[in-house]
DNA sequence: CGACGAGTTGAACTTTGTCAAGCTTCGTGG
DNA sequence: CCACGAAGCTTGACAAAGTTCAACTCGTCG
């Protein structure tokens, strides 16, 4: 059950990032405009670190691959607090200037855009769609944090894995890189054992549970969820579905 | 080595809430009046649920006791997110318009004020110092979810408890709750569990442990810690001293 | 070719949870 | 005033979950 290491999975173009936006806030034509606009992309290297603990992180949005928020400990051990997929932001957005709380790596090859105009953008108060899209989105990383303590301190590994599935499931369908279920999931297992809190080992063999249970398939880097409901229930999962769009 | 229900510890006054927010940012003398003019205390009663999951958070200001954000599960199981103190907001200050995506309960007998004049004048333009407060106090909360999640993902029973026993020493330590490294503690075994992700009987045993090597000291609702250092060092402690004060 | 990183597997070991019982304190109601 | 129940704390014995160690495989990349 290899994760080949992928390359940054299928790629993102301005309409997904429009819809992506939309999720959270109508925005105007000015800020339609100044989504198709950004650029200034960059390549990144997988393990890459593209902001160290305690700089000030760059504002920048993630078009194709998947990076990581995470914390540093001694012994070469690390715990990942957040996982970051296309559409997502390196930094905060609002208060970019301030040291960031934890680093942000690579997991994959990695493309991003210079976010830039849209920091600027939403703190002028001309562009209140936009600067409400940055709030929920901070608002949406909350929540994903919540989740994350909630697997962690709650779940056994098995609910723990299935968890996660239906999380990465959920924020990668708002960005269109779902399809029947299934999704391209390049995480290593040291990658997931470092989110999830638990053993390389231990990761291993619970997804090989999973899968034994027909509720998960994973091969060639893609995970299908074959009974989602099934998975649902096992891990008390709640939709992140918001009260976006308002 | 019991912890009886304590009645909210020492009061907290306009003075320490001014020092408080001025660990933040330096306010203007009107943000100061503000600050001083909070009214509408409201008391609470222990185990009150503040705000339901999905409802909006009133923006309230702690002024003694402490609360919890929590998330509740099947089995009457609940993941504790963040413990509140003296000087923390009950819900978002940013955006309170949204519905709190966890609830929030008081976990000892509460005192609050209405921060609405707070949230209020924090939207306009003409009080930076206080928005940029608000704006930190949002970002110094990430930093203690990321410590949540590095307390439950990487550590051990024994550095949990080490560790958590330290932020709260040095929050407290923020609004004056602090003296010769001794502060009244008023969570029982089980809000302890919930919060580290431990049972009961575990954290009972851990933290006789952390007592019987003379690390720490817990008597009467009163956390002693007796050798901060060795604590430090056996948790990977790392202080929340920010970059603020800007 | 060799090193490395990832995945896999079994076995021993550690940490933590569960169960069960007994204790204290405290508040309530008879 | 006492009896009672509810919550919290404590302890021991046992079971379950997860970690560590070690060995082996397989690709990939230099």
């Amino acid at each position: 059950m290899p994760f080949p290491a992928s390359v940054g999975g299928p790629s993102f173009d301005a309409a997904s990032l429009i819809r992506h936006f939309s999720v959270f806030a109508s925005l105007s034509e000015a800020e339609l405009r100044l989504l198709r606009g950004l650029s200034g992309t960059r390549r990144h290297s997988s393990q890459e670190d593209l902001c160290a603990a305690g700089l000030p992180a760059p504002p920048r949005l993630i078009v194709a691959g998947w990076a990581c928020r995470c914390r540093l400990l001694a012994g070469r051990r690390r715990q990942i607090l957040g996982i970051l997929l296309p559409g997502d932001f390196v930094g905060r957005m609002l208060l970019p200037d301030l040291p960031s709380p934890c680093a942000v790596a690579a997991l994959t090859e990695l493309r991003t855009v210079s976010a830039q105009p849209l920091a600027d953008a939403s703190a002028t108060s001309t562009h209140a769609g936009l600067a409400r899209a940055l709030h929920l989105m901070a608002y949406l990383d909350d929540m994903l944090l919540f989740n994350h303590v909630m697997r962690l301190g709650q779940q056994r590994a098995r609910e723990r894995v299935a968890h996660l599935m239906l999380e990465l499931h959920e924020r990668l369908g708002w960005v269109g890189l779902v399809r029947d279920d299934r999704f391209a999931m390049p995480l290593t297992l040291p990658v997931l054992g470092d989110a999830l809190g638990l053993s390389v080992v231990h990761v291993n063999r619970t997804l090989q549970q999973l899968c034994a249970d027909g509720l998960l398939d994973v091969s060639d880097g893609v995970v299908a969820l074959l009974k989602p409901e099934r998975l649902k229930e096992l891990s008390e999962w709640t939709p992140l579905s918001l009260p976006f769009r308002q």
